[in-house]
DNA sequence: TATGAATGAGGTTTCATTCAT
DNA sequence: TATGAATGAAACCTCATTCAT
C-alpha cells in the first residue's frame, strides 16, 4: 500500500551528504569525485546520473546548507513580539548562524574563486544573503518605527553586520581558538548600545 | 662590470606581478603556470629558478599585497594625535584597506580553503590579521584610559570589527554593485556612538 | 549477464606485456609511459588504472618475469633423481635461466640505480636471488652428503655461480655476439671437475 | 719560471671526481647537473666548458675508473713468475678488481641501460673488458702449454669468470652484506682445482 | 675562462567525465 | 537504475643545455 518510497530524493541526499562531509574537510577543489563516491558507498556512474557535474553536486550542496540553517535561523526569529526582543534575538541568531555557516562561507569563496563563470556561481550566495539582508532590515526599520531606534541607514549598516558574522565564521576556520561567542556578544552589544533611544 | 645591482629582485617583482594579475583574475586553482608564464612574458624555467613552486609564488604574491597595503594602512594612522580623531582614522583606514583587499581576502580563503596543509597555510593570514588587531586594540584601549571610550572588552569588538571589513571585501568581490564605502560608514558611526562616552 | 570473468587480470596483462617490451628495448629510463601507451593500445588512464606509478608497473613487470622464469627454471630441475644428473641439469637449468634473464638483469640494475630507494628496490630483486640460491645449495649439499662432491662451502660458491650467469647475461646484453652457451658449458665443466671426487 | 700548471687538466680532473661521487651514490639517471655543480664547487658554465654533455662527462669519468683500477690490476699481476703464482695472483687480482669496480659495474649498466645509443655506448665498457680477457686467455693459455694446467678453451671460461666478478660487485650493491671475499675464495679454489693437472 | 640566469621540451600524474554492460 | 573500467586533456614540475656578460 505505501508508495515506494521515492528512490531518487534518497540517493540525491545520500551523495549531498557524502559531499558535504568531503568539500568542508578538504575543501572545492581538493576533493575529487572519487572521495565522494567512496565517501558515500554508491558508485561513480551513480554520481552522474543525479548529478551532471561536480559543479552542479556542489552547488546542490551549498543550497542544502541554506535550507537547513536558514530554516533554524528564520525559526529562531518568529515568537519574539516586541523590538526589543527581537533585537537581542536578531544577535543571537545571527551569532548562531555565524557558527551554523561557520567553514560554509570559505568553501563557498574558494567555489567562487575558483569557478571559470563567477558571476553566476556568485548568484548561489547573493540570493541567500539578499533574503537574510531582506530580514533584518525590516526588523530595524520596524523597530525605527516604532521609535526604540534611532533613525539609520538600515540597508548598508545590515550589510556590514552579515560581513561581521560571515567574517568571523571564516577568521574561525583559519584561527579555530578565536572565541567566536565572546566577539559576537561583544560586538552586538556595542552596535545594539549605538543603536537604543536611551530612555 | 656592469652593476646590474639585483636582476633577482627585478624578476621576483616581475614575476610576482603577473602572479598577482592572474590570481586575482582566475583564482588561485584556475591559475596556470602557463597563465603566468604568458603574463610575465619570462620562461617556465625562470618562474621555477625564483619559486619552487606555485604554492611558494602564490605566498609571496600574498606577502608582497601585505606589504604594499600594511604600509599604507600604518602610515595613514600616523599623524592623528587625539583619540577622538584616531577612531575616525581607523574608521577610515580600515574602510580603505578593506578595499585595498578586497579579492585577497577570498584569494586567500581560496589558496587556504584547497590547501592539503591548512595550518600552515593559515599562518600567512593570521600574522597579517593579529598584528594589525594589537595595533587597533591599543588604541581603543589608550581611548578607554583617556575616558573617552566607554570600557569595553577591546579585543573581541576588533575581531568582530576586523572580520567586518574583510567579509564586506569578500561580499565585494560576489556583489560588484555593493556600496562598501556606505556601509561602512554608517557601520563605523553606529560603533563609534555606541563607543563613546556621552559628554 | 557476460561472465567476462575477469577483465582485470587481462588488462594487467596486456599492460605488463607492452612494458616489457619497452623496458627491454628502451632502458627503464628511457622509456616514457607515452611509449606504453602507444604500444598497449590502452589510454594513459587506464595505465594508471592498474598501476599507480610508472615504479609500480616496472615492479609488476618485473615480478612478472620472475614468475615464468623461475616456473620454467623449477620445472626444469624436477625428474631428475641422481645426485649427478642433477648437477648437470644445474649447468643446464642455470644456463637457460641466465639466457632467459639476459637483458632483465641490466634492466633491473638499471631500475635500482637509478631508485630514489634502492634499499627498497633491492629487496625485488634480492629475495628472488636468494630463493634460486637455497636450492642449489640445497643439492649441492646433498651431493657431499651422498660422498659425490668433495666438502666445500656450498653458499659462497653458489653466490659466485649465480654471479656468473648474472653476469654473463649481462654481458650478451652489451655483447650481443657473446657465446654465453659456450662460456657456461665449460665454465661448468671446469667448475665440475673441481667439485666431483675422483673415483 | 714554473710553467704555468695546466689549469683545464686540473679542472677536469676536479669535475671528474665531483661527478664520480655523485654518480656512484645516486646513479647516472639521478644525479643532475646541478648535483655536480655543488659537489665540484664549480658553475654550471665550467662544467659545459670543459664537457660538452652529461653523457661525455660519463664517459670520462668511466674512463677515469678504468685508468686507475686497470693499472692497479696490471701492476698486481707483475712479478709472478711462475705461472702457478700467476694463478693464484689471477683469482687475487681478480677479486680485489671486482671489489675495485664494485658498483662501477652496475653504474655502467645503468648508463648503458637507459642511453639511447646502447651499441655506442656499450664500447666503452667492451673495450675494457676484452683488454682484460685478453691478458687472462694469455696466462692460462701460457700455462696449459707448460703443462701445469689441463688443456681447456680458455677464452670462454675467462668470460664467464669475469662474468662472476662483475657479477659479484653488482650483488654486493644490491646486497651489502653480501661476503665478496669468501665467495672469490671458495670459487677460485673450486676452479683452480678442476683446473690444475693433479701431481 | 668563468659565471649563473634563462630556456622550453618533455616527463609523470591527476581527475572530471563518459559509456558499454 | 547502477556499475566501474576507460578516456585524455591538462596540470605541475625537472633539468640538460645555452649564452650574454
Amino acid at each position: 500500500m505505501t508508495p515506494k518510497p521515492d528512490v531518487a530524493a534518497e540517493r540525491r541526499a545520500q551523495i549531498i551528504e557524502a559531499a558535504l562531509t568531503c568539500f568542508t574537510s578538504k575543501g572545492y577543489n581538493n576533493t575529487t569525485m572519487d572521495d565522494i563516491v567512496a565517501e558515500s558507498g554508491l558508485s561513480k556512474g551513480s554520481l552522474y546520473w543525479y548529478f551532471k557535474s561536480k559543479e552542479e553536486l556542489f552547488e546542490a550542496t551549498i543550497m542544502s546548507v541554506f535550507m537547513n540553517v536558514g530554516e533554524e535561523a528564520f525559526a529562531a526569529l518568529e515568537g519574539h513580539a516586541t523590538t526589543s526582543d527581537q533585537l537581542r534575538a536578531i544577535a543571537q541568531v545571527t551569532a548562531n548562524l555565524g557558527r551554523m555557516l561557520a567553514g560554509y562561507f570559505s568553501l563557498f569563496l574558494e567555489f567562487w574563486a575558483s569557478s571559470p563563470r563567477r558571476e553566476e556561481s556568485a548568484q548561489l550566495w547573493v540570493n541567500m544573503l539578499t533574503q537574510y539582508k531582506d530580514l533584518l532590515v525590516g526588523i530595524i526599520e520596524e523597530g525605527i518605527q516604532k521609535g526604540e531606534l534611532k533613525p539609520v541607514d538600515a540597508e548598508p549598516l545590515v550589510w556590514a553586520i552579515l560581513a561581521a558574522y560571515d567574517g568571523l565564521a571564516a577568521y574561525l576556520a583559519i584561527m579555530p581558538d578565536l572565541d567566536v561567542e565572546q566577539a559576537s556578544t561583544v560586538f552586538a552589544e556595542t552596535l545594539l548600545t549605538g543603536l537604543e533611544v536611551e530612555k
